[in-house]
DNA sequence: CTGAAAGCGCTTACAG
DNA sequence: CTGAAAGCGCTTACAG
């Protein structure tokens, strides 16, 4: 007779068929209520030390798990966190997921990762197979869900953080949370960085044109503005995905307009990246014939020839602290702060 | 009185508290029993057309949804599958995923990611709490998973597919799938590639030393050896993390020795991605003074200069065939092949 | 501090 | 082809 699960469970008497462990097991096994098990291994209060201590023990020595559906389902929630990110080939978001997953596994917490490629109708989509799950959290990139995403999150009474941009302050601060820094002011302060070099003709070259490269083109613009110089001409917007080859394809663009810019602020890394190959290429020599930033500061920024200086922005505290936010929160903590700036760092290496 | 959610029930009636549809709901508007309903949303056969109809348009007209938590509850399988990845910064297992993703969602099924960020021990874990959520399929990177995580996979009983790596053909095929390619043959091929370019002396250098890698060390060793060639003292073997950075550092350790070798083959296109940038610091013509290439065809290669000449490998046609065959086995369907060759292509640029 | 009862919202056998 | 019963494995009130 060949030994098939159900064949098994004839050798087992008094656990249930079946196979799995159950709380009742680990209950009659310690000797008491099926409830008290619960909670002394949820580690709730109010239990007697010494019957937590029967508990756990019963419960290890049967290698109880406890089953995360039933648990779901009794409780109206489950052990999941819903992230959502753009796009995981830009390496900023890596970043980000790491440092969510190296947070929230180790209380306990399943990440369910929705890849919504800057499309509003994709992330209304995911929200909502995410809803379904029953989360007990959200972490959603950015502060422009469609209308109907952000009716879906405030119905489903889930706690939401939002991160890499900042809800304005002057919003009544109601149960919107965020994490991240001013892409406004960040891309400010790399175009002074290229003012204080003494260029006047700096260009500013933006792909994907998601809100935060459209935010970073706003305070290049400010910081221009401020200089009293003209910005006119001298924005490249693409909407395109930001990678290394367009870079140097909006490079070349740019090159071929007379008068050359003398600078050119790239809104990500990638296109810089991609720029300087390119230059590198056209025997142009930067910074000396045209000197190039980026921002992000990406893995190779610093390998480039030469190494790109950039804004080094904080993505892996802001997945850090969006997930210690939400935990403090599903402690039922009051945050002192629902608006986290992260800051950023003008990182300048010889580019420019 | 303040409306909140216990007050709201007050003014429905019909409808359950809690404010969920469940399925009860959606069978009293319908007119028929709740497992008729319950399977004519998921498409079970034998039910009657016009049942079919009423309970679809009920669940519609209600905006009902399932709950996982419920459905793997009481079917005892999850919605879930677990999708284990060494690491995100790798951009090859960010295409695996998004292939993985795209393939998966459609049929109704939510990925739950995990790391291992090279770790046995890790993986372990990961495996440990993925199972734990009872998901209906196992998506894994490689065949070396520890003794224990092997019977862990084995004794769930659920479906996992191998992916990148081939198991054997002598592996008496049990309930064991893979997708992949030959790696050692991949490397064997490149090989080929720099000796037909008349090397001799060509060096393999590879990092971090996971599985694969190390299989197409011993692929290129195989090919030198074919060609009566010795492989002492050129095979750089290197522990840490692929990057552009460390390839720049392995790159000049080998242009320290003598008599320097004519052609380098990394591991992984990042390591030669840096070694290229830093022969063009050094001032070394690629491919005159020494021909670089690498593996993967990762993003930025082919922007190189020289463009790089690499192996590119299937990774999105691994994540979706893996897919594929995972949801051709829920749905009981019999493999014919248990073992998916995708092959991989020599990708010859100006670096060789 | 502990427990008996009820129920979370589905699906799995089992009848008919 | 359809349904009444039972149960999946927990937790939430509610008592004591």
């Amino acid at each position: 007779m060949p030994l098939t699960p159900q064949s098994r469970n004839t050798t087992m008497t008094a656990t249930r068929a079946k196979g799995r462990v159950t709380l009742a097991d680990v209950a009659r096994l310690a000797g008491v209520s099926p409830i008290t098990v619960s909670r002394a291994l949820r580690g709730e209060r109010a239990v007697d030390a010494e019957l937590v201590a029967r508990a756990k023990e019963a419960a290890q020595r049967l290698g109880y798990v406890p089953d995360p559906a039933a648990r779901a389902l009794a409780s109206r929630h489950s052990s999941h966190v819903g992230v959502l990110v753009p796009m995981l080939s830009n390496a900023l978001f890596v970043d980000v997921l790491e440092a969510v997953q190296r947070s929230l596994r180790p209380e306990g917490f399943q990440t369910l990762i929705g890849i919504t490629h800057y499309d509003a109708q994709e992330e209304e989509q995911l929200l909502e197979e995410q809803l379904q799950h029953r989360p007990v959290g959200l972490l959603v990139t950015g502060l422009q869900q469609s209308n109907r995403a952000r009716l879906l999150i405030e119905r489903s009474g889930v706690p939401c953080i939002h991160m890499m941009e900042l809800i304005p302050p002057t919003e009544p601060s109601q149960q919107r949370y965020s994490v991240g820094f001013s892409q406004e002011d960040a891309a400010a302060g790399m175009t002074q960085h290229l003012l204080s070099r003494g260029h006047t003709r700096i260009a500013f070259a933006g792909a994907q044109l998601d809100a935060r490269t459209l935010q970073r083109s706003v305070g290049w613009k400010r910081a221009m503005t401020q200089a009293g110089l003209p910005t006119t001409a001298l924005e490249w917007l693409n909407p395109a995905a930001s990678t290394l080859a367009l870079g140097g394809q909006i490079f070349e663009q740019i090159l071929a307009q007379s008068p050359r810019p003398q600078a050119i602020f790239f809104g990500n890394d990638d296109l810089a990246q991609g720029a300087l190959l390119t230059a590198l290429r056209l025997g142009l020599r930067v910074p000396h014939d045209i000197a190039i930033a980026g921002f992000n500061d990406l893995v190779g920024s610093a390998q480039m020839l030469p190494p790109l200086t950039t804004v080094r922005t904080p993505r892996s505290a802001i997945g850090e602290t969006a997930s210690r936010m939400l935990l403090a929160l599903l402690r039922g903590e009051h945050l002192p702060q629902t608006r986290m700036d992260l800051g950023f760092e003008i990182v300048i290496r010889e580019s420019t």
